[in-house]
DNA sequence: ATATTTCTACTATGTGATTAGTAGCTCAGT
DNA sequence: ACTGAGCTACTAATCACATAGTAGAAATAT
């Protein structure tokens, strides 16, 4: 089947689904960085819905859309889809252009590097 | 201006030429996975030439095509706007969700803060 | 009951990405 | 010189994304 991706737009209505956890076209419109008319963000929602990224409820006259997926799943998908485009694959490479452009802190890394030796081992990452 | 950006296949295109440094569209043809008509890649060599992703040189009757960008360009943009979309804009984050889902060792984050806490402070890294 | 507001459904349009066909040029071989 | 192969230029069709207008339903206010 299509691994149907999001565009732009559809990402950025998708993040604010994902900040507010559920909301009215209004309400997503809002939230908006960029001035959309109601009825894109509500085209926009409804193309969301038909991809199944996202589900609705009724809510008196207005619908209530829902994530579909969650934010870590899209995350997911679009590293690993970077990684094998722009890095030959490889995380490593990622890393370090990572820690190059953003000023990320030799110190941030080695907390990260503790915490996963320490919780590293065991398999499943609950809370 | 307009910060043109690459679709999907185009972004494959480049790949191609940045792994192999330069080529003729026949060699940019066989390098590709997905199996497209020799006029397909003919024009999106010549559309990233037009959004000055590539240039051409010409080699007897055909043109040799070379990149134009940097792949780390490239790498760069991406990682700002993945950053920023879908990571509320904290490297930390991408880097957490990237150790987790590719197994980064800890013992290579490490090896990387050591390196950039030894040439961290000389600000251009050169070699 | 009627007018106003709010919302969804349907429809439309422009742009850009993707894919590819046809025509015509140029070089190599005969 | 003629023919075939390979290559570029021009053109086109399709699809997806992005944006939004119009119509009509439903609720609310007067």
């Amino acid at each position: 089947m299509k691994e149907a991706s999001l565009g732009e737009r559809e990402l950025d209505v998708m993040t604010v689904l994902w900040e507010i956890g559920s909301g009215t076209v209004s309400e997503v419109r809002e939230q908006l960085d960029a001035p959309l008319a109601y009825t894109t963000v509500l085209t926009m929602l409804r193309n969301l819905e038909v991809k199944r990224f996202v589900r609705h409820e009724a809510e008196g006259r207005a619908h209530r859309y829902f994530p579909r997926v969650p934010q870590q799943t899209a995350q997911r998908t679009a590293l690993s889809r970077m990684v094998a485009q722009l890095f030959q694959g490889s995380p490593q490479a990622l890393l370090a252009q990572l820690v190059d452009q953003h000023g990320v802190s030799p110190d941030e890394l080695q907390a990260l590097a503790s915490k996963l030796n320490a919780e590293g081992r065991k398999k499943g990452r609950s809370t």
